[in-house]
DNA sequence: CAAATTCGACGACACTCGTCGTCAACATGC
DNA sequence: GCATGTTGACGACGAGTGTCGTCGAATTTG
């Protein structure tokens, strides 16, 4: 059973999603170098970071030529949709919508955005559950 | 400077739940009354929750008849918005609609959730024609 | 009075986190 | 040969978590 345990912090999440990005797999060195151009960070660090996700089955790696390839293990958005609930689920009653009404509460949300989210609402309810696109 | 530092964990958010729906104040014998409800917990358990987060200014307390009485020294709302924030910042780039978008992949969220959220939507971007009150 | 209960301070435990250094294995350079 | 560089395993650190027990002080009860 590959299926990972626990949840996820931040910094492992950034490995996580340089990964989701890089589907042929990267190594270590090719990770710090990402990272440690946007955080003062060691190589060490995200050595130990990557090694304890993959005990964790996170991720997996292959052997190739003589060096390991890090692939993520599970899929982005199922792994955004845990850490969406765990979230929702600890700090809002389990209510997403409470947390988008304390998120509208301020005005840290761009109207760019409120435009954006006003549409996505709309082809939710408007197409309803199917899936297909029904002209409308 | 009686602001406090770091972040919240699930337990000790409970706990500032419970303080927030009793403005009143509540020793950490009723806190533990309620909570060991909930699930099986430890009185000590409690009282070293409610210690760190004194100690941490999360929390006041005044000692009334003998027994200390505990209040938070955060609101709810400002609580709620800084953890918010921090998770979305975290997990999906700072952007809610990107949060959103994630939230709507499923059927997570009804359908009343939906039109709710619309609703607030529209207030925001119909009724909002006032700049932004800058304070200072 | 003494005994029992309540309350809280404190320490301890096992765990995880991010961080980093050290070390050995292995390759490639001169 | 020997030196240099890359890779990865491992341990350690300080801090934080949730959990709990023990102890002493204060209060209530017999």
């Amino acid at each position: 059973m590959a299926t990972p345990k626990g949840t996820l912090t931040g910094p492992q999440f950034e490995i996580l999603e340089l990964l989701w990005d890089n589907e042929t797999g990267m190594s270590v060195a090719e990770i710090w170098e990402v990272l440690q151009k946007r955080r003062k960070v060691s190589r060490t660090t995200i050595l130990n970071l990557v090694d304890r996700l993959e005990k964790r089955n996170w991720l997996f790696r292959k052997k190739i030529e003589g060096v390991f390839r890090y692939q993520p293990a599970v899929e982005r958005e199922s792994t955004e949709h845990m850490l969406a609930d765990e979230f929702i689920g600890d700090f809002f009653g389990g209510s997403p919508g409470n947390f988008l009404l304390s998120l509208l509460g301020t005005d840290r949300i761009s109207k760019a955005e409120v435009e954006r989210l006003k549409k996505l609402l709309d082809e939710k309810s408007g197409g309803n559950k199917s899936k297909k696109k029904r002209g409308k």
